[in-house]
DNA sequence: GAGTGGTCTAGACCACTCC
DNA sequence: GAGTGGTCTAGACCACTCA
């Protein structure tokens, strides 16, 4: 591993002229080997990965740099690290945190594990809206596929969800394939399609229910509900899912931690 | 600095008996030796910390150690590291992340810097409801000082709250002394009253507006409004604001990272 | 130039898992 | 016992800030 153009060579932002500090610390370049090499699927979910010593010879750092890339990797969610057993690609799969993502809380704490069901409303391919096309990054006319669904907890409609992939990498994904599937949406995605959602960032507000809306949820028109607009992002910050969901949040909320 | 018991003299949980592991690794023990150095006063809100070579000879640790706890408490946002110049107490006043913990954002990114007024309704002494008294760990009976206050963001009134402080470690604070300090109230908490807030959870809802939440968001009755109850914590886990925020979201949102 | 944090290395030993 | 990650050390050098 040769280190990158040192600061000497690459002149500060301060010099004037549009500098090029192509410079990063030989961590950080191996932590870009091996986000790549996640994203080509040289690893997949679940699998284990080189140890610490057998990636520091195949790069030639010593093993404290690869260490330090893991280190990050591993607080972002990427990898999993195991004492004596070693490092594994980390999945929506046998992962406690099977929803992750997912952040609402009953407000009375269940005794039992919270009994979830999923009905598919609908699962069809369209032209993409503007929105869309922005949000996802594709192309102005591109397909993409619509999924919406309704979660319940419990008995209890909670959740109603429009979702939308780019039909592209998504192909072969149909209602009844839904239906079959058992586990988290981001579980299929993973194994089925191999597109893995690594992070996401939301939009919350609060709406009033429209007739239709309140339908679905079964609550009064116009009962206030949380609106979340989802945007998550698999390797390489690529984004991949837009999701609005309406939660109604009589008896359960989304909770969140500010550090 | 001594290594505590090691996993030989403490057996593990699973051969039965109530195991006491009181193993913890050295780095941990200097972290904890640093939060309650902070905890203590000792160093106070933006405040230098002494050198990590300095603090590697006080304790008796080599410098790697405490680098590895002060990454920590960074992480935590407890501490802040300034190459070259040295590792600070973080504080809420000259950061850059002034309101950290205020999540909402408005819909369309203001060219200017965003307008914010703040217009404080009542602060008065009240005897601890029986919510409060649980979330803030006080006893029952005990004062608590009750502050409502207005956000203005632009001129327009997008926040609404009511908090909760124990009375005891704010004696002293009156709706005057609100009134006339500029910045925000975190920063005052921190240089007025020494108590610092460190984290906070929230749980976060749809509600429709009353009639009087509804006058003083200047929007019609029923409209949605996120709910946004907030638990601050201070150094050492310790509850110190309980916090109901009303927010108005037709301009603004409330967005969140999910990793 | 002195002092600070940031990176990188090499090596030792510990803790955990699995065979 | 072999192999993995986890901790700890000591030392070298780099990058940044400030006087």
């Amino acid at each position: 591993m040769q280190r990158m153009a040192t600061p000497s060579s690459a002149p500060s932002s301060t010099s004037g002229i549009a500098a090029a500090p192509v410079f990063s610390p030989l961590y950080q370049q191996i932590k870009a080997l091996i986000t790549r090499a996640l994203q080509d699927g040289e690893w997949r979910p679940g699998d284990l990965i080189p140890s610490e010593a057998e990636l520091a010879s195949r790069f030639g750092v010593s093993q404290g740099t690869v260490r330090k890339a893991i280190d990050e990797l591993a607080a972002e969610n990427l990898l999993i690290r195991r004492q004596g057993r070693g490092t594994f690609v980390s999945t929506h799969h046998e992962d406690q945190v099977k929803f992750r993502f997912l952040r609402l809380v009953p407000e009375t704490e269940p005794a039992q594990g919270l009994r979830m069901e999923r009905e598919f409303l609908e699962c069809h391919r369209v032209r993409a809206s503007g929105d869309v096309v922005r949000a996802l990054g594709i192309r102005a006319g591109d397909m993409v596929l619509e999924i919406r669904r309704i979660l319940r907890i419990a008995g209890e409609p909670v959740v109603y969800e429009d979702i939308y992939l780019p039909a592209a990498p998504f192909r072969g994904l149909t209602a009844e394939r839904l239906e079959r599937y058992r586990g988290p949406l981001y579980a299929m995605f993973e194994s089925e399609f191999g597109t893995r959602m690594v992070r996401a960032e939301e939009k919350i507000r609060a709406v009033n229910a429209s007739a239709q809306e309140a339908a679905l949820l079964r609550v009064p028109e116009g009962r206030a509900l949380l609106s979340v607009e989802r945007l998550a992002f698999s390797y390489g910050d690529q984004p991949v899912e837009l999701r609005r969901g309406l939660y109604s949040t009589a008896h359960h909320y989304y909770r969140n931690e500010l550090n």
